[in-house]
DNA sequence: CTGAAAGCGCTAACAG
DNA sequence: CTGTTAGCGCTTTCAG
C-alpha cells in the first residue's frame, strides 16, 4: 500500500516515463494503431475528411496512420504495412483504386474490424458511412430548376457509385419539375482541351442550347467555369452551375459557386467512432449524412437564362 | 535443414502470416512508426507535404502517424501519443503553435530523432529542409518591379521566420531598384472587414498609391485579388499582385495568379530521408530547396501601372 | 489484498 | 553452422 503509493510517487517524479505500448500491445494483441485509407491526401475534401477521423481519434490514444492509396505498389505496400503494424482496425474511404478493394477484403477477412466511407466494398463486412448523394443532386438540379432553367446539363461521368447517386437526384428532380429526360444534355468531357471547343460551338449555334448545367464536383464545376469565361461567356449571367463538394479551398473563387455542402470532417468523425464502437464490441449501424444547398453567385436567378424557352 | 526448407514451405503456404511488428520491436526497441506533426492538414500546402514524406516512408516500412496540431489539447495529446507509441523518430512542420515548440524539444531531449521542415525549433538537434524564401521574396518583388511597378506593398505580417525572410527578399529586390523603403508600403489586415475599406480609400484618394503588391501567401493573395475585384478593380489591370505557395487548389482560379512555386512534396520527401538516414546513424546536413516564379495573369506587364510616375 | 511468475512473438546471443 | 534459450515490458493469472 505504501510502496504502491511511492511507486504512484516515483512515477510522478519521473514524468517522462510513458508505459511501453509495444509490450503492452504485444501482450493484450492490440497496437492502439488505426489505419486510415484515402485515394489522394492532397485534395483537399480528403484531408478534411483525415482531420476528423484524427480529431476523434487521439482522444483515445489511438495512432491514424495514413495510407494513401495512389499507385498499385503504394496499395500493395499499405496491405503489408497494415498487417505487420497489426492496426486494431481499418477505415477505409471509397473511389480508391489500384486494387485496394481486395486488399481490404483481405485484411478484414483476417479479422480487421472495417468501416468504410461513402460507399461498402462488396465482401466486407462493417458500417459504412454514407452521405444523400441523392439528395445532393436533387437539391443541385432544383436550385436551377427554380431559377427557371429547362435545359441543364449534367457534366460528369456516368460511373462509379457516388457519380450514379449524384445523377439520380438530377433525374428525379428533372422529373419532378416534368421534364423529360433527355440523353443528350449528360455529357462528360474525358479530354477537355479537345472536347469543349466542340462543346461550345454546340452551345453558341444552338437554339434549343442547354443554359445551365450541374457538375457533380467543385473541382470540375470551376474548371468549367474557366472554359466558360475564357470563351467569352459570363458566369452567371450567360451560364449558370452548381458544383458538389464545398471545397473550402474555392473559397475567394469568383464567382463563388453554389454547390452543394458535404459534412467533410463529420464523414470521417463518424466513421472513427464507429470504429471505436466496434473495437469495443458494441453493434454498430450504417450512418447518413445530410447535405444541404450553399447558394453562392453561379446561378442566375433572374432570368430564365439566354435561350430557354418558358 | 529439411525442417527449415518445410518451414519456409509452409509459411508460404499460408502465406498471409506477417512478422508480428509489436513483438520485433519491443526486442528492437523499435516500433517502425514515424509521427509527422504539422499544423494543420486542411491546408493543402501541409497536404502535399504529407503526401512527400508518406511516399518516401512506405517504402521502407514505416508507418506514419499524422500529428494535425490544432490546439493546446491535441499538441498534449500527441506529445504522449508519440511518446506511449514509441516512434523512432519525428518530422516536425514550421508554424505549428500551441506549445508544440516546447514538446518538440522535450521529446527531442529523451532522444527521439528530428527532423524539422522550414525552420528550426530552438533547442532541438537534427537536420532541417529549408526553402530560400529570400530568394522566393526577391523573385516575386523583382517580378512587379519589372513590369514597371515603383510603389509596391508587401501585405502581410511582419513576423514569423518564414515571413521575415520572405520581406527581406522584398526589400532585396527594392534596393537593387534603388527604391528607397517606404514603411507605410508594408501593411497587413488584421480585420480584414474593417481594414480593407479603409485600404481601398486609401487607394483611391492618393496620388502616390501603390499599384502592385507581394502578398507571401497565395490564399492572403486570392482573397485579397477578391475583395479588390468587389470593390470595382481589375487585376491585374488595375492592380497587380503576386502570391507565395503555388498551390495547386488554385489552379482553376480566375486570374490566375502568378506566385512562387515551393517544392512542396519534395520538402516532405528529403525530410523523410534526412531522418532514414538518421535513423541509420548515417551524418546529415540541411537541405535547401530553391523556388521559381511561375507567371501566370495577375502581374500587368503592358503598363507601369496606373499611377506610377516613372 | 498484495506480490511473484508466466508468457505475448520475436531476435540475438550462445551452446551444441 | 544449426538449434535452443533468454528476455524485451507489459498484463493477467495464480499463489501467498
Amino acid at each position: 500500500m505504501e510502496e504502491t503509493r511511492q511507486n504512484i510517487l516515483r512515477i510522478a517524479g519521473e514524468l517522462n516515463h510513458s508505459p511501453n505500448l509495444r509490450a503492452r500491445g504485444l501482450k493484450l494483441s492490440r497496437s492502439f494503431l488505426i489505419g486510415m485509407a484515402v485515394p489522394n491526401i492532397s485534395k483537399s475534401f480528403y484531408a478534411d475528411v483525415v482531420q476528423g477521423t484524427e480529431e476523434c481519434l487521439k482522444d483515445y490514444g489511438y495512432g491514424l496512420i495514413l495510407c494513401n492509396i495512389v499507385t498499385r505498389q503504394s496499395a500493395d505496400r499499405y496491405l503489408s504495412m497494415l498487417r505487420t503494424q497489426g492496426v486494431d482496425g481499418i477505415i477505409s474511404c471509397a473511389e480508391i483504386e489500384y486494387g485496394w478493394d481486395g486488399h481490404l477484403r483481405t485484411l478484414a477477412g483476417e479479422g480487421t474490424p472495417v468501416v468504410m466511407i461513402n460507399d461498402r466494398v462488396a465482401g466486407v463486412d462493417g458500417p459504412v458511412v454514407y452521405v444523400d448523394q441523392v439528395k445532393g443532386g436533387y437539391l443541385a438540379t432544383k436550385c436551377l430548376l427554380d431559377a427557371g432553367h429547362r435545359r441543364v446539363l449534367f457534366i460528369g461521368r456516368s460511373r462509379g457509385y457516388i457519380n450514379l447517386e449524384r445523377k439520380k437526384g438530377y433525374r428525379q428532380a428533372l422529373e419532378e419539375a416534368g421534364i423529360k429526360p433527355d440523353g443528350s444534355l449528360c455529357i462528360s468531357f474525358d479530354n477537355w482541351d479537345e472536347e469543349f471547343d466542340a462543346f461550345i460551338s454546340g452551345l453558341t449555334n444552338h437554339q434549343q442550347a442547354p443554359t445551365a448545367a450541374f457538375i457533380p464536383s467543385d473541382l470540375a464545376a470551376v474548371k468549367f467555369i474557366n472554359r466558360l469565361q475564357s470563351c467569352g461567356y459570363r458566369v452567371p449571367d450567360d451560364f449558370s452551375v452548381v458544383g458538389f463538394d464545398d471545397l473550402s479551398s474555392l473559397q475567394w473563387f469568383i464567382p463563388g459557386l453554389t454547390t452543394i455542402r458535404q459534412q467533410k470532417k463529420e464523414m470521417g468523425f463518424y466513421a472513427a467512432q464507429l470504429l471505436l464502437a466496434r473495437l469495443k464490441g458494441e453493434k454498430t449501424e450504417d450512418v447518413l449524412l445530410d447535405v444541404e444547398l450553399v447558394e453562392r453567385n453561379t446561378v442566375c436567378k433572374d432570368k430564365n437564362g439566354g435561350t430557354s424557352y418558358e
